[in-house]
DNA sequence: ATGAAAGCGCTAACAT
DNA sequence: ATGTTAGCGCTTTCAT
């Protein structure tokens, strides 16, 4: 009763429970309700009691998006990822999210579909929630997207690459020294015609050149590649093999560009009677949880997306937190993993 | 110059160009520049013109957060998954997020992990947020978080299941229906020897359970099982065979609970020798994208994930904007689809 | 240890 | 068609 004076303007509102309506039935002001939420210690313990008792009893919960508002920190941390579905990425968005959220962020997550149109909207849609953190996987090339999150002044982490310009924090790997030492591996295993399997995807495109150039250099000739394009699945990796075999039927080894192209592969060559590894050698990419349990085991480069989740949360948690980052840049590595397709 | 009155208390504020910084560049009031962006019909176009320029010209980017807080409508939707690594629910997910995307809201990603108090801490820290709307996996059962959601008013929408009593909206289809016609489908092919490989969740348990009830009233005794726990990997699906087959060497039918476990299965009976179809038939669950294309073809219960995330998204958007949803129950059904491993 | 005042950046309500 | 005013619900700053 007589408590809301709203004999004027009538204002919305959601109707839900405040903090001053905590404060009111706890007896206390309303920035005491924050203290015991957000510092505790700085609340004697019986009035500390008093406002819990209300909290629990009222059921209320904080709004962030106010305390976001007022405090410049939404605990809101952005991820952009090309794919999801049977993706090499999750693992690393997986072990993002757990850490962030351990920490008391939550994660905002936006598909790219391997579009530079729709990254740039899931940019400007991104810089609008003022997250307290954004984390790209890739590179950003040069484009109103990277000026803008440029301009934003947000933590960013760019992943599962390399580059001598990041925006600003940088966890992965080099794709061109995938690309060769996997050549490498297959040319020391006595393979000598060899061959690529690979997605329309820039990371991809650039493990590939490295494992041409590599190869020729090696004076091993050419190397037959098939392009599958944005289809990443099973199909592709079988329907690959027919087209390659088509144009050079002796092939020995074949680098593909995931661990699911190379299943795919395997699949088809098992089909066709071709004996895998006797007559044909597959490394894989990624090192996905089965590619250990195909039988014959898969061969792959292993890449600890887990690890670069770990880290890029770290990174961006520490920054969002006022702690220097440094170094800003990291190399995780990779590894071959050699199994019973080599 | 003599712009701002800090004479008094020093406010931090972000540093970020703001809406009243847009207003006084050109020459409007704050709520005009508002208007630009949310009604723009309700402005002249000279006026929209201008403030447009400005915009333009400093790279302004709305707050969202604050908007969110004065109109009460934030424009952000949460989904809880218990898994995203090589998940059956991540073609949901991507429609869901595609959609919500397309219509001007985004999309917050919690993981469960199949862990009931994760999915308690998870729903705290979601309602905190005031999102627009609410994307379960899975429904919720009697539990404090059941009761904050329904405190909360949030739209909800329970999905990939089947409940008489939905917190709200539900987007799903029967796990009893499918454990009983898998089973029919099974017998009907000459089946005799029935078993199950399934993971540790609630929907396989039900669709187990329905399968094994079928069978028993067929008069075709006990159905051996095989619980591969939280462990949801092809290797599990190899194990699992070969435990089952330890058990009960006769087996002449298996459903998994899964796609990957049946493409484990299939890899262990390769290994062994044993025939796929012949001495033993196969079904998956949930039609992912490499069920058509292993060799043998996976058989599977097919499950429209792609349209369940887009019906789900519209139905939380209809409610976010103050349309009502009728009915608010969605069957989205399921389908048998037999390949080769039957 | 607690509180009063001010205001984060935006938009709804009420003018004109 | 545009502006004025008053908040959304919280937290910072300053005071006691």
């Amino acid at each position: 009763m007589k408590e809301t004076d709203n004999s004027r303007r009538a204002r919305r509102g959601s109707g839900a429970i405040t903090v001053r309506d905590v404060a009111r039935l706890a007896g206390v002001a309303p920035i005491t309700v924050s203290r015991v939420l957000n510092t505790p210690a700085q609340v004697s313990p019986d009035v500390r009691q008093k406002v819990l008792e209300v909290i629990q009893k009222t059921g209320y919960v904080p709004n962030r998006m106010a305390g976001g508002l007022a405090s410049s920190r939404s605990r809101l941390i952005a991820a952009v990822v090309p794919s999801t579905v049977m993706s090499v990425f999750m693992p690393t968005i997986e072990t993002l999210n757990e850490t962030l959220f351990d920490a008391g962020y939550q994660l905002m997550l936006g598909q790219s579909d391997y579009s530079a149109a729709r990254e740039e909207a899931l940019l400007e849609a991104i810089v609008g929630r003022r997250p307290d953190g954004i984390f790209l996987t890739g590179i950003l090339g040069p484009s109103q997207g990277r000026t803008r999150l440029l301009a934003s002044g947000i933590p960013v982490v760019e992943t599962w690459d390399l580059t001598p310009t990041p925006i600003d924090m940088l966890v992965g790997f080099s794709h061109a020294d995938i690309g060769r030492e996997v050549a490498r591996f297959l040319m020391d295993k006595g393979r000598r015609r060899l061959a690529l399997i690979r997605a329309e995807d820039e990371r991809a495109q650039r493990r590939a050149d490295a494992f041409t150039e590599a190869v020729q250099r090696a004076g091993l000739g050419p190397v037959e590649t098939v392009n599958v394009g944005a289809s990443r699945s099973l199909r592709s990796g079988r329907e690959a093999l027919g087209h390659l075999l088509a144009q050079r039927p002796d092939v020995d080894a074949i680098f593909c560009s995931s661990d699911l192209l190379a299943l795919g592969v395997a699949t088809e060559a098992r089909v066709r009677g071709i004996a895998v590894p006797h007559d044909l050698a597959l490394v894989g990419f990624g090192d996905v949880s089965f590619a250990a349990d195909m039988a014959p085991a898969l061969s792959t480069v292993r890449i600890n997306g887990a690890e670069m989740g770990r880290l890029a949360a770290r990174c961006l948690i520490d920054r969002a937190e006022g702690r220097p980052v440094s170094p800003a840049v990291f190399d995780v590595g990779f590894s071959i993993v050699e199994r019973e397709t080599t």
